[in-house]
DNA sequence: TATGAATGAGTCTTCATTCAT
DNA sequence: GATGAATGAAGACTCATTCAT
């Protein structure tokens, strides 16, 4: 993401901003590359934190250290911002998916490291849920038009059909499994408890966020994914 | 828009208001059962389709019919407002749970039926999920302080554990599954799937609203969870 | 337009606000009526000396005394606002020509009558000239959706009937003059006048707002308008 | 959008560009004359139809493909801009102007081609009609201090005055008509037809855009003014 | 109970203009 | 000569809420 364009001062400038605060600059310097990264780190914070139509303009400024004005410059409009936000967000996570290296292990050990690895992946991350929660409040209006997005497939989902296939031919899965739909249940027992977490905790009277519960909560859902596959 | 004060005539009149739809009365007599109706009628609408920042209490007032001010005077604020139709939505939810009973059902056909059950409320109706989504965006703020919601529990969780036990007892099911996890899993499963839709149907490239997809879905979600805790 | 609501103490306030000044009221009671009146007056000054694009609604609030809100209140918008504005504008016109009595009159003099009305009424009122020039701008876009002025005929055209009829068969004018024609040419040789006074006057070097020059008009104008019908 | 120096080709880029429409070039050269001839198109077109107020430096920068830093680099400011548009036009009329040449007609025969010359000249052009209104809502603010623009003064009331005095001498005009304001007149009973060709259409409920309403002008104006002014 | 009038702070967005390169 | 980055003020319009009747 940074530009590095060699100036003298540049470099001190680059070394830390700290990610999602305000951002104040005694050195105002030309850096298109920087302000728009502040913009969008800014707006992810504020989308994800305050829905869409939660969000404002003006505090994703503040919080950017940018001026208002430059939010359109780079962005266009608030959609076009939040389509950033959320192509930027897709990406993160498509990008740590592919850091996941399954070939090796044995059908269960993999499948159960899968599941683990998705389940970690929500902890304490609420962002890429709120921003997900969001987007489809509004019907997926902005993904839609996001040809960039739609070529972002996620690995997992071929990941899991070459797992399921090699547990089948080892007689330790069950065959017939649409990987499709074994990924959905998978994110699903996972995102629920963490996209819920606040209504649950207070249905079931327990506090979810405990380091204890999501532990529990984690050997749950790998068993029960395990089981339910299993010949 | 014409406004005749209390006729004799007026009376057969309050007898029907269709929810949920604007309310066109010629003569407006003083209904308060109604107004409050109304109101709360059109504000799930409104909440559930724009959120909580998005929904507007101008728009809420033009829709129920009612006026502006009338809100305040029932439910004092746009939050006050929300957390009622909150309530309302975890009300409808829990009456539907209640008519459901498997107590004569075997184990597993018990089980099925709650899956299914769980699964099928979902359909066609976003007004739960999207408010819920919206609760937990705000962190359950509202919710924590209902009582009313509080005392509401979940008939559903107190289903599982007798039918986990009678499975267990039959010797269909495996011991040790924590009900509510097992009640998460269930919800988890079917409410990922209709909470993310949109998202989705755009990612994996399929129209998971079609009859087909949602009929193959409900399938999968049924048998992943029967195996996962069978014995 | 003033609505008498026969409160005791309205009769004091009705009595004296300096139309199109800005209104700073103690007492700040209810009067939609007036309230309304003074925004359409505020309105009426900063369109016609700014034009559509260059009057804002924050001035109109600030000149009138009231509400930025006040103005979507009871216009819904600038447009909406403009188009009252406009509709004004063109009543007090029409009701002024209705006060215009010719039917006793000599052809010649009745004419003359007529064309120095017509002349007259364009001195120092840029008002109805600048909106017009406006609405032209904008292709008579908000006129076009105004029943109300579209019923609004102007008198003058029927005056001028009669009048040249009259005069045709007392011999003294020539037949064959369209009417509709003749008004604008007699509004025109008035109207250009007075709406470029700035620019001719620059470019004719000469200041055409001084008396004498207008006086000199407006004898030049009559003339050649009755020299230009006459037999 | 991409940036390639002057190549070898880029001579023949630079002959025609088709003024008036957006210019969209591979090869952007250096060539001052071109772009401030861009920019002066462009505004014309956007002043004229949008006001002053109503037109955007943006709008004109994009519309003339220029950088909008560039329009500053030319003109200083919008109103510096305005002024130069203004200039122009005046420029383009004057010069059109001294294409005329009466001296040879009879007086009759030659004040009825610089009426109908006048007439002709405001058809389909809305652009001066507009600019001119816009330069008289700011009563002429710009005009004032434009040197230029006053030593430019019209040919044609020097036609005019000879006219007069050759049909006065001829004993077919009669004397003492002032020709500046005989050249209001002519000017007047054309450009208000022009000018506020769209309110007069809904208002005289006529399309008099339509060729046969303009003819039918034209002969009105052609023969009102001869009439006017014969002895 | 019910209503429309009224408010000030807020919304997103665009303005003309200047600075650094 | 030419460009894109950056700015603060202003644009129209909507917000949730309260007041007077």
């Amino acid at each position: 993401m940074t530009k590095t364009k060699a100036g003298p001062a540049s470099a001190a400038e680059t070394a830390a901003a700290p990610e999602g605060a305000a951002v104040k600059r005694e050195v105002r310097t030309r850096d298109p590359e920087r302000t728009r990264g502040n913009i969008l780190a800014a707006a992810t914070v504020e989308f994800s934190s305050r829905g869409f139509a939660g969000a404002s303009i003006d505090a994703i400024a503040k919080r950017s250290g940018a001026n208002r004005r430059m939010i359109y410059h780079y962005f266009g409009s608030k959609r076009g911002l939040w389509l950033a936000v959320l192509e930027a967000a897709y990406e993160r996570v498509r990008t740590a998916e592919l850091r996941l290296h399954l070939e090796q292990l044995a059908p269960e050990k993999a499948m159960r490291a899968l599941v683990a690895f998705t389940f970690d992946s929500f902890i304490g991350e609420r962002t890429f849920i709120n921003l997900l929660n969001s987007e489809n409040l509004h019907q997926a209006r902005h993904l839609k038009g996001s040809t960039r997005i739609k070529t972002m497939h996620s690995p997992l989902i071929g990941m899991l059909q070459d797992i399921l296939d090699k547990g089948v031919a080892a007689g330790v899965f069950r065959s017939g499994i649409d990987p499709a739909q074994l990924w959905i249940s998978i994110a699903g027992v996972s995102f629920f408890y963490f996209s819920n977490i606040f209504t649950l905790s207070v249905i079931l009277d327990r506090d979810l966020m405990s380091k204890k519960q999501i532990a529990e909560r984690r050997a749950h859902v790998v068993d029960l994914i395990l089981a339910g596959i299993r010949a």
